[in-house]
DNA sequence: AGCACGCCGACT
DNA sequence: GTCGGCGTGCTC
């Protein structure tokens, strides 16, 4: 006798825990670790993981497993592992790591329905006897609506309905109906004339397979092919001539575009070089990390290419990771272009359904190459031959709910397994890549040149005081205004830039210097034009606009700040004559939209592409000569102890979209701090001399990376009792760590309340730390009664991306 | 997370 | 005396 270890879909302290199932006599031998499985547990059913078969059980009073719903298991025996390895990192429940590693469609939802338990109907209250009239089982939440529950209960009791727990899958595969031939042609042709005269559909169905010589089409095809209905079709099955077959087909997102083969490019001496020690860990089947530090257009991503090549060559499979964002169809073209079919792309643009056939794709072999935003670092494949995560420094990389993994640390864990490389990539990599390149535990591959010899665009520092001291009290300098002007009689192309994190478009009276402010967060509201409506970014609340101010009842109330929608008005106003696209959260909400407008761009449809974060990546168009930057300093004000390495990486990967092809580019920053480092090094292509500046400022503070950092956040509705909370936790941390690990709180968060909830926080800085998952996991399970009775939370962020 | 069980106050 | 509030503890 057999049983299975599941670990079960209650995402809660209590339940992280694996539970032991009987398998059922005729599952002995199919249930394995990694099976998704439906179990009865307490009064309801779940979903749950098998994560371990057993001969012996501790537990006496066994209940079995109800459902199987993978016939092969979804996590391979790594995968198991990894969530282990994922749950104690980042101090995240079982569930939660496994289920971060499969698409959004497998996971479960829960329903429940009212069943009769007689046969009966009148035994029932009158009231509730219609609901029965169409079958004996009825949907709870559409019973609640109408009937009230006490009644429900009373039945219940009286054992006339019970309740019936149900799990329902979100997507599932697709199928077509395959029809297939049952006669060899010769017969058909035979069958034609031995069929009734009157059948003509028939015969005109099987003519069809005959004069084209087939074996099988899919059934809506014939039916349009050979002009008939599925009535003729079902009479040729039933007669047996023909047969019917179900076949799973994918979603393929990419089915209607044409992706023209492309050749290797010959790698240039520094390409050369880069590749050399990769190619060789990968035919040695070692595990080494290397930094790929190349500068925009220096050609990293033909590098990547062949490096794939290799390992596919081998036999083995390869993952690339690409943030959200750059995730374009000019990035998913490379790779398809030079793999073709050999590639699953995952992104957040496709449908749950979408995803779920790429990953099935992956589970079942039938590709080998991955390309994807964070979560494809979990795909399934079981022979890894290296991975890839380019723009190593980006944020995205790191989930910023549970479990807040950071793909890269997924990356070297399962590459050490695999015993393959891993390959981060950046023009500016973050401090800890480098500063780990430095002491050699990253291997340095560098590119300085570009592939086409052309010197990097020009940059321009554009002080805005000044302007303001001119006299120019608008958004853009008068240089900027000339610059446009100048390519716009060209005929060249132009990106504006504009960096709104932290700096959206706030209300304020101009009399009183109020602010609106969310009621239930501490937070400027943000202006909507869109209905005049002022949304809070964090909770949702809506407004309306106020005609005048609620403190002083003055007129002279309206919105600040610079979102995409005032800088394209404003700059209407002072070029007329061009063409503006303007991309945001707006006008690329839609589908396929963001795509849209980049073709139309590219079209050159427009004079000046006007957008936010997502197009500082990736985007190569050869008629863009300029690049302006808005407001280059509104993100280095954020508290945040890396604002001026995103500023540098913002301004680097900025500045990179201009003249990347014949025409030379030119590049304008404004801002009203010029003389900051990140700037002045942005504009200057200096990454080294960043580099040694920002490691001496992060010495200087603790900060990673020279110390590690963890984040404790705790909320409640009350002030007082977050204070206290985080008060005990700070005393509990100070008397377990280590003598250099400095404690810093309690102190409000940045944000002291969202959603009604009050936040205060406290940040650990350390070097070295044996025991500190272990006490973080007392702490939370010190204050386990409280957090799942009293409303208390806290949220543990290992090496956290922001301190928000 | 749900859900049952169980112990106290305010009503028919 | 009963209904129903939510504190406590369990789920293989």
């Amino acid at each position: 006798m057999k049983y299975a270890s599941v670990i079960v879909d209650v995402p809660a302290m209590q339940t992280d825990r694996a539970f032991d199932y009987k398998i059922p006599e005729e599952w002995q031998e199919l249930v394995t670790p990694g099976m998704r499985v439906i179990v009865p547990f307490g009064p309801r059913k779940i979903q749950g993981f098998v994560i371990e078969i057993k001969n012996h059980s501790e537990f006496k009073r066994l209940k079995a497993i109800s459902e199987l719903l993978d016939l092969t298991p979804c996590l391979t025996s790594e995968l198991i592992q990894l969530g282990q390895w994922l749950t104690e990192k980042t101090l995240c429940f079982k569930i939660s790591a496994f289920q971060a590693m499969l698409p959004a469609a497998m996971k479960a939802k829960y329903e429940k329905a009212l069943g009769l338990t007689t046969d009966d109907v009148t035994e029932l209250v009158e009231q509730l006897q219609p609901f029965f009239k169409n079958g004996n089982q009825v949907d709870l939440k559409e019973l609640e609506q109408t009937v009230s529950l006490k009644m429900i209960q009373k039945e219940i009791e009286q054992g006339h309905l019970e309740v019936i727990y149900k799990v329902k899958q979100k997507g599932n595969k697709k199928t077509i109906k395959i029809i297939k031939r049952n006669e060899s042609l010769l017969r058909l042709t035979e069958l034609i004339k031995e069929l009734p005269a009157n059948a003509k559909k028939q015969i005109e169905i099987i003519s069809y397979f005959t004069t084209n010589e087939i074996n099988e089409i899919a059934l809506q095809d014939l039916l349009i092919e050979a002009n008939t209905s599925d009535a003729s079709v079902k009479a040729l099955i039933s007669k047996g001539i023909l047969k019917e077959e179900i076949k799973e087909v994918y979603r393929d997102p990419y089915q209607d575009r044409h992706f023209e083969k492309t050749k290797r490019l010959i790698l240039n001496n520094e390409q050369q070089q880069a590749i050399t020690p990769l190619i060789k860990t990968i035919n040695e089947n070692v595990h080494d990390v290397f930094l790929m530090y190349g500068v925009t257009g220096s050609g990293k991503t033909e590098v990547y290419l062949q490096s794939i090549e290799e390992v596919l060559n081998n036999g083995k499979e390869a993952i690339v990771l690409v943030p959200e964002i750059s995730l374009t169809p000019q990035m998913v073209h490379r790779f398809k272009g030079r793999f073709g079919s050999k590639v699953a792309v995952l992104h957040s643009g496709l449908s749950t359904g979408e995803k779920y056939d790429e990953w099935r794709k992956i589970q079942r072999k039938e590709v080998q190459l991955v390309v994807g935003a964070r979560s494809a670092i979990f795909a399934p494949f079981e022979n890894l031959g290296m991975i890839i995560i380019d723009e190593e420094h980006e944020s995205s990389y790191k989930q910023e709910e549970n479990p807040r993994y950071h793909a890269r640390d997924v990356a070297i864990y399962r590459a050490k397994l695999h015993k393959c490389p891993v390959v981060l990539g950046s023009a500016t990599p973050t401090l800890e890549s480098f500063a780990r390149s430095k002491k050699n535990v990253y291997k340095l591959l560098t590119l300085k040149e570009r592939v086409n010899k052309r010197s990097m665009p020009q940059v321009d520092i554009i002080d805005m005081r000044e302007e303001l001291r001119s006299g120019n009290r608008s958004m853009f300098s008068t240089s900027l205004i000339e610059k446009l002007t100048e390519r716009l009689e060209k005929g060249e192309q132009s990106v504006l830039f504009l960096n709104r994190r932290g700096y959206s478009s706030f209300v304020m009276c101009r009399d009183c210097g109020f602010v609106i402010q969310c009621p239930h967060c501490d937070i400027s509201l943000t202006y909507h034009r869109h209905g005049q409506q002022l949304k809070c970014h964090y909770c949702g609340h809506e407004e309306q606009m106020p005609n005048v101010c609620p403190e002083c009842q003055s007129e002279h109330i309206r919105f600040f700040g610079t979102g995409t929608q005032k800088v394209e008005e404003e700059l209407v106003k002072v070029l007329p004559h061009s063409r503006i696209i303007r991309m945001d959260v707006d006008t690329t909400g839609r589908k396929g939209a963001h795509e849209k407008l980049l073709t139309r761009f590219g079209n050159k449809e427009a004079d000046i592409l006007l957008g936010t974060q997502m197009i500082a990546k990736g985007l190569d168009f050869p008629d863009v000569t300029l690049v302006g930057v808005l407001t280059a300093d509104t993100m280095l004000h954020l508290p945040d102890f890396r604002a001026s390495e995103k500023t540098f990486q913002l301004l680097t990967q900025v500045s990179g979209r201009a003249g990347r092809h014949e025409l030379p580019g030119e590049v304008i920053i404004q801002t009203y701090t010029p003389e900051h480092y990140s700037i002045q090094l942005a504009s200057q292509y200096d990454y080294d001399s960043f580099y040694n500046h920002e490691m001496q400022l992060r010495k200087n503070h603790a900060y990673p990376p020279y110390y590690y950092l963890a984040l404790l956040t705790v909320s409640h509705p009350e002030i007082t009792k977050v204070v206290s909370v985080t008060e005990k936790i700070v005393q509990f941390l100070r008397r377990n760590v280590e003598n250099e690990t400095k404690i810093l709180g309690p102190v409000a968060s940045p944000i002291p309340r969202i959603k009604d909830r009050y936040r205060y926080q406290c940040m650990v800085k350390y070097k070295r730390e044996k025991n500190l998952h272990e006490t973080l996991r007392k702490i939370i399970e010190h204050f386990q009664q409280e957090m799942s009775s009293n409303d208390l939370m806290i949220a543990i962020d290992l090496s956290p991306n922001t301190m928000m």
